[in-house]
DNA sequence: CTGTTAGCGCTTTCAA
DNA sequence: TTGAAAGCGCTAACAG
C-alpha cells in the first residue's frame, strides 16, 4: 500500500491503479482490464480485484484515462442562459440521456454574447470533450472553424439552417412565428403587433421577429408594421406588462399582440386581468414556449409548444450514436412545433 | 511541424505544446510558462510564441495539464433537477462566478435519488474536480465519506445543518415554513392546511413540512393537523390545482393553505380565480420560492423569497477562495430568506 | 530568463 | 488470461 517516493506531492492522497494492483497481487494492466472488460479476466482474479477496489476505495482518475485513451466520455454544452426555463429543460433532457450512457456534462453559458461563446468553446475544447452541443445555429466564423478543426461531433439546436456545422436538432423559429400570424389572420384579427425582448445575439428571437414580419407581409399586404422591441430587459413577467403598455400606447388600434415569449405574454395577460381588459375581446395575446402557466391562466394562453426537453435528449442520442459509430437515420432532425390554441385568441 | 512517429493514433489531429515550441524555436517548458505566466518570459520570446500559437491554432489540452499539475480548474455541481427554476438560478449563479475565475462546471442531476447522488458523486470525483457543490445537507453516509476522502473543498447548499461536510451556504427551510405559519397566525387564520409534493429524497421540502408542523404546534396547540402530501407528482401548476381540490374536499373548514412551492400555490391561485373563489377572503394561499409570477398574479402571492442565485454565486466564491488559500470570513453562510407578504393572505 | 529531466495515472501495443 | 514497456500532453523541480 505504500506509494513510491515521488518528487511530486499530491495535495490529497488518492489511491491509484498500481496500488489496487499491488493489493490484489496482479499487474496494473489486469486491474484496468478487469474494470473495463470484466469478462476478459478470470473469475478468481476479478474477485480479488473487486475486493481490492472496495478495500482501498479506489476511484479511477478519468483525467489520466482520457489522456491515455484520447476519449473523455464528456460532452460540452454551451447555452445562452439557464434563466429561460425552456433551455433548462433542454439541458435536463441532454443530461438525462448522457448519464445513462456514461457521459458527463460540461456546461457553460454565454449570456447571448457571441464573443463569450467563442471563448467558452475554446476553453471547453481544451477539455477535449467527445462532442459539443450548442444552442442556436448562428455563430462567429472563428467559433465554427474552431469546432470544425476539433474534429468531433457537434450538434446545433433550437433553430433551423441549411448550413449546419455537423448535426442539427431543431425547428424553424421563423415558421413558428408565421404560424402564429396565420392563426390570428384566420381568426379575423387585422391589426397585429409584435412585442419582444431581443438581446443582440439571440438569433432565435430574431428569427421569430422575421417570421412575424413575413407573416404580416403575407396576410396583410402593405399594412403598417406595429412592434415594440427592447434590446436589454430581463426575461420577466413585469417586462411583459411594460411591453403591453407600450404597445397599447403606441398602437391603440392593435387587436392582437404577438409576444416573443410566454413570459412576456403571461405578464401581459395577468396585467389585463388585473386591469379588467377583456382578452381576447378587446385584445388577443399570443406567446411562445408553452410554459407551465400558459394552460393554467384564464383565459388560457395561445402559444407555440416546443419539445424543449426532447431537443436535449435527441441531441444527446445523436452524439452518442455518432461516437459509437452507429449509423444515423438523419443528421438534421426537425422536431417541429405545435401551435396550441387556447382562449386568449 | 511534423509530429514524431507514434504507435498511438489520435482520431482527430490536435496541435501539442511541443509543436508550438518547435515552431517558435523554444522549449516546451517556455511555451507552457509563456501561456500561464506571460510576465516571466522575455518580450521577444513571448511574441514568437504568441505567433506560433496563433499560426497553429493551438488549444492546450487541459486534461494533460490536470494530470501533471494535480489541479483541474473544474468544479462539480450536483443538483436534484433543473426543472425547479430556483435551482436553475443557483446553477446560473455558480456558473457566472466560476467563468470569471477560470473554472469550468461539471453538472449532474440526481432526480432526488440518494442512490443516484452517490453514483454521481463517485463518477464526478473520477474527474478529480477541485471542488464540489451539492444541493442539500442530507446525503448517504457513503456519499459523505467519499467526499471527505477526496480531500477537496465541498459546499452544501439550500438548507441548514450543524453537521456539514465542509462549507455551507443556505438557510433554514424549517424556519421559513415556521415564519409562514407565524404570519398566518398573526393575520388571524385559524385552520391551516399544508399541501405539498415531497419526493422521497427531497429533504428541503421535508424540512418545510417539519417547520409547518412545528409552527402549528406552537400557534395552535393541540389542534388537528391538516395536510395533503403527494409523493410522486410532477412540479407543475396543474398539480397545484389538484392539491387545492384535495384540501378543499378533505378539510372544507381550512381557511389558509401553505403550499410547498410557488408552482403549486400559483396553480391553486389561478384555479381560484377561474372558479371565482375569493382569495384571501374565502381562503388564504401561500407559496415558497417567490417565482417570477408570484408578484404578477392578482391577488399577489404571499411567499418566501430565497436568494437562489446568490446561493450559487456565494458557494462558488467560497470554493474559489478556499482553492486560492485565501482566508474565509465564515465557512457556514446563512443567506436567510424573506417573507414576502402580498394580497393572497 | 530558459532548458532538461522526470513523472502525473492511465491505456495501448505487443509479447508471453 | 496476464504482464511489460511505452507513451498520452502537460507541469514541477531543478539547474544553468
Amino acid at each position: 500500500m505504500d506509494r513510491p517516493a515521488s518528487r511530486r506531492k499530491s495535495l490529497s492522497y488518492t489511491v491509484t491503479l498500481a496500488e489496487v494492483a499491488a493489493q490484489a497481487g496482479v499487474s496494473a494492466q489486469t486491474v484496468s482490464r478487469a474494470l473495463r472488460f470484466p469478462d476478459t479476466v478470470a473469475g478468481h482474479t476479478l474477485a480479488r480485484i473487486t475486493a481490492a477496489v472496495e478495500a482501498t476505495g479506489y476511484v479511477p482518475n478519468l483525467s489520466a484515462s482520457q489522456l491515455a485513451s484520447n476519449r473523455s466520455k464528456t460532452i460540452a454544452m454551451i447555452i445562452p442562459t439557464l434563466a429561460a426555463s425552456v433551455i433548462a429543460e433542454t439541458v435536463q433532457g441532454m443530461s438525462d440521456v448522457l448519464l445513462t450512457e456514461g457521459y458527463q456534462l460540461f456546461l457553460g453559458h454565454t449570456d447571448y454574447s457571441p464573443e463569450k461563446e467563442y471563448e467558452l468553446v475554446r476553453s471547453m475544447l481544451g477539455r477535449r470533450p467527445d462532442g459539443v452541443c450548442l444552442i442556436g445555429t448562428v455563430h462567429r466564423p472563428e467559433t465554427i472553424s474552431l469546432l470544425r478543426k476539433a474534429g468531433i461531433p457537434v450538434v446545433q439546436t433550437w433553430d433551423w439552417t441549411e448550413e449546419r456545422i455537423d448535426m442539427l436538432v431543431g425547428f424553424s423559429n421563423r415558421d413558428a412565428a408565421r404560424a402564429v400570424v396565420a392563426h390570428l389572420a384566420g381568426r379575423g384579427y387585422k391589426k397585429l403587433a409584435f412585442a419582444a425582448v431581443i438581446f443582440p445575439g439571440d438569433y432565435r428571437a430574431e428569427q421569430r421577429h422575421a417570421g412575424f414580419l413575413e407573416g404580416v407581409a403575407e396576410h396583410f399586404k402593405g399594412k403598417k408594421v406595429r412592434e415594440v422591441i427592447y434590446r436589454d430587459r430581463p426575461l420577466s413577467m413585469s417586462v411583459g406588462a411594460e411591453l403591453f403598455h407600450d404597445i397599447r400606447q403606441r398602437y391603440p388600434e392593435a387587436d392582437a399582440i404577438v409576444f416573443s415569449s410566454d413570459v412576456f405574454a403571461g405578464g401581459a395577460l395577468l396585467e389585463c386581468i388585473g386591469a379588467s381588459i377583456r382578452v381576447p375581446d378587446e385584445i388577443a395575446i399570443t406567446g411562445f414556449g408553452d410554459y407551465d402557466f400558459a394552460g393554467q391562466l384564464h383565459p388560457g394562453l395561445t402559444t407555440v409548444h416546443v419539445p424543449a426537453r426532447d431537443i436535449g435528449a435527441q441531441s444527446a442520442r445523436l452524439l452518442v450514436r455518432r461516437l459509437n459509430k452507429q449509423p444515423l437515420e438523419t443528421e438534421a432532425l426537425d422536431v417541429g412545433f405545435d401551435l396550441v390554441v387556447r382562449e386568449s385568441t
